[in-house]
RNA sequence: GGGCGCUUAGCUCAGUGGUAGAGCGACUCGUUUACACCGAGUAGGCCGAGGGUUCGAUCCCUUCAGCGCCCACCA
């Protein structure tokens, strides 16, 4: 019996040994588990980007994924979660860029295939760095399953998606109007642009009889039409007529002042024009607005390009305006306008402007060659996924975000003008696919589909997809619920008639104290490896729990670590007084009932179905809560002190069962501190905690 | 413009149709060998504002305010 236990415990000098012994156990492996297992359980991952690093978020959501996996596990499933990483296109392309920048170089310089190499590289020596980190949090994941989005097989699964589209004929190539960064010189998707509210300037121009608004005068020199409402009476009259009005000459060089003249310009009526809005007419330019690109469809109206993809004035704009930027064309056209007295008034405005989610720079629409997914058909099997229940989401109110944005989807822009991604697989083709084509991949591909996986040594023939697809559970922040699930779940229906997973949990996003986003360039990040280190995993990770209520945000203070901290030294101490005082030759064995023993048994017997039950509907702050509270007010400060002066074989019963049964409903939420505890346990027969069979 | 969430003790948050709870912090006592990372206590809340339903509301309905977030083609 270790009676000469320190009378703290030692987060510090547990963690990587026990990690070390589950590790050398194998059970992260399903196919090692003990016993005979008939049901599965199967979690999947988020993958975090080889560009990352812990933050507090990914404790978050690992810390929760882990408590069920455990749970699952010692409850007799045969449970994996894989682990893996994501090689996020457009953001590591962005990391090791920049890094050629300090380097004084730049990927054109490097070429292609250099910089693609440079890309292993980098991924080779930091993108493993936060799979490390997974083991400091304690996370019990198949590390002989570790999977990267740009795998071979995984690359065989993104070719054979890409052409099954391609033959159904769900995937084209056409010039539309996209959203296009100037820096990352790249198409992004709707879901890649952040409005951000700015002040700016609202300009009145005058367009012959008629006075109108726009944030972007320079846009004037790819008009195409004036837009007014169809029931708009005002403009009846001037509906689908042509006027001939007057506009600045652009063909004058920009050292002489500038001229007028006449042009002539349609009017159309449309239903996307807000007749409350301003004067109730619009400006059409089809090419650098996506509404005025739809508009222009609708009245076939001509598309004129005069911004190009460096974002500066093309030969379009006119010898006066060309090889500007757009901002300073701005400037220009204004001063010009102004000068020849077409400029009413100029008004402070704030809008809404559109910036690169990656790079926060300014996105310029323009007409580009792309490739795009069809959604109609894969957006009908997304919804059916989640209508017949097939997919049920947590906490249920985020099921109604998820079909309105399906309701209003767009075709898929899925090509970008990247080098670091899975290159579309048509011949001549230099462009690769949104990170998030492959990512959608994710729950089919790291299970071997579409190739039977090549049976390494101790696993089983058949082909994991066969034995684990689909999973059950999957959990993340709100924020990748359109840009990731949705996808996943219409891939897994359109390829195997399954969605990929039965449960989403959608947690809470970790705030700052002050209710501020976390952020590493703001300042207001955590480095979760910071906590592990004052606190220890397991306070971390109970203190976490602990705050696990469903609700949008979590606001993340670390007083809840000094509890998990506290706590952690309060189970150990009980666990030495319960070895202390139970006799030398005393005989441990995992009690099965609590029948015989003292009435705190029974009462435990409640908790633990009660912990049960809120971890398998999420509650986990619920589950957390009800065993400090037993464990400390209940166990501690009431039987242990009443049993102090008995000496009854019951009463040592009753406190090794109680023991035993704690550490058990304890582990999943405190995985280190409980095996620590139970290897100091003299129990015969013992297995390792992390597959000790859970106590209901 | 539409939608969602939140508003409870100094701080972070639970919670229930019927005398309000936890952790952290504060205060008072306690040198009992499991634990001072402890124990026994104390203080501190018209449960955001107004209205309604009810015998009774912090909880249900409604309006409003503040904060946060999501979606959207407001020039």
């Amino acid at each position: 019996m270790s009676k000469d236990l320190p009378t703290a415990y030692n987060p510090k000098e547990t963690e990587d040994k026990i990690y070390q012994l589950w590790q050398e156990s194998g059970f992260f492996t399903p196919e090692n588990l003990p016993g005979k297992r008939k049901e599965k359980f199967v979690t999947c991952i988020a993958p975090p980007n080889i560009t990352g690093e812990l933050h507090m978020g990914h404790a978050l959501e690992y810390t929760l994924q882990d408590i069920i996996v455990r749970m699952k596990r010692m409850q007799g499933y045969k449970t994996l979660w894989l682990p893996g990483t994501d090689h996020a296109g457009i953001s590591a392309q962005n990391v090791v860029e920049k890094q050629l920048v300090k380097e004084g170089t730049n990927r054109h310089e490097l070429g292609r295939e250099k910089f693609i190499e440079r890309m292993w590289q980098w991924r080779e020596k930091y993108g493993n760095t936060i799979l490390e980190q997974f083991k400091k949090l304690g996370l019990s994941v198949d590390w002989t399953r570790t999977k990267f989005t740009m795998d071979p097989d995984y690359q065989e699964a993104v070719k054979t998606v890409f052409l099954h589209y391609y033959k159904k004929g769900w995937i084209y190539k056409g010039v539309r109007v996209i959203n296009w960064c100037t820096r990352c010189a790249t198409a992004i998707s709707d879901l890649e642009v952040n409005y951000v509210t700015e002040k700016g300037k609202l300009y009145y121009i005058r367009y012959g009889p008629f006075t109108l608004a726009t944030t972007r005068p320079e846009t004037k020199l790819g008009d195409t039409a004036l837009a007014v409402h169809p029931d708009d009476a005002r403009y009846k009259e001037f509906v689908g007529k042509e006027l001939e009005i007057e506009s600045v000459d652009n063909s004058i060089p920009t050292g002489e002042p500038p001229k007028s003249k006449k042009i002539k310009i349609l009017v159309v009526a449309d239903g996307a024009v807000d007749p409350k809005f301003g004067t109730g007419i619009i400006k059409v330019t089809p090419a650098h607005d996506i509404t005025d690109a739809e508009i222009g469809q609708r009245h076939n109206l001509s598309s004129v390009k005069i911004i190009d993809e460096h974002g500066r004035m093309n030969e379009n704009a006119g010898i006066r305006y060309q090889a500007m930027k757009t901002t300073e064309a701005r400037e220009q056209i204004v001063k010009d306008l102004e000068a020849i007295g077409l400029i009413e008034k100029i008004e402070d405005y704030e809008h809404n402007v559109g910036r690169c989610d990656r790079c926060n720079s300014v996105i310029e629409p323009l007409p580009s060659e792309q490739w795009f997914l069809k959604m109609k058909d894969l957006t009908k099997l997304a919804l059916e996924a989640v209508e017949s229940g097939k997919v049920k989401i947590h906490p249920e109110r985020w099921q109604e975000p998820y079909k309105h944005w399906l309701n209003n989807i767009r075709d898929w822009n899925i090509s970008r003008q990247l080098w670091w991604g899975h290159k579309i697989p048509i011949e001549g083709e230099e462009d690769v696919l949104d990170t998030w084509f492959s990512s959608a991949l994710w729950p089919l591909a790291t299970l071997g589909w579409p190739l039977l996986r090549q049976g390494s040594e101790g696993q089983a023939s058949q082909s994991d997809f066969e034995e684990y697809y689909p999973t059950d559970f999957i959990t993340s922040d709100r924020g990748i619920l359109f840009l990731w699930h949705v996808r996943m779940i219409f891939s897994g229906m359109e390829f195997t008639g399954q969605a990929p997973f039965k449960d989403i949990y959608i947690h809470a996003t970790v705030l700052t104290k002050d209710g501020k986003r976390m952020s590493k360039s703001l300042g207001t990040g955590i480095n979760p490896l910071d906590l592990i280190e004052k606190y220890g995993t397991d306070a971390l990770r109970f203190g976490l729990a602990t705050q696990l209520t469903g609700l949008q945000d979590l606001r993340f203070g670390e007083d809840l670590l000094v509890m998990g901290k506290k706590f952690a030294n309060k189970l150990w101490n009980i666990a030495r007084y319960v070895m202390m005082a139970l006799p030398e030759d005393y005989k441990w064995e995992v009690k099965k009932s609590s029948t015989g023993l003292a009435p705190i048994a029974a009462k435990l017997d409640e908790i633990a179905s009660g912990v049960t039950k809120n971890i398998e509907h999420y509650e986990f702050a619920e589950a957390a809560n009800s065993l400090y509270h037993f464990i400390w007010h209940e166990l501690a400060d009431k039987y242990i002190e009443e049993s102090k002066d008995k000496t009854d074989q019951e009463t040592y019963d009753t406190l090794a069962y109680l023991l035993t049964n704690c550490l058990k409903l304890l582990h999943p939420f405190m995985p280190f501190l409980t095996e620590e505890i139970w290897s100091n346990l003299t129990i015969s027969d013992k297995n390792l905690l992390m597959v000790e069979k859970w106590p209901t």
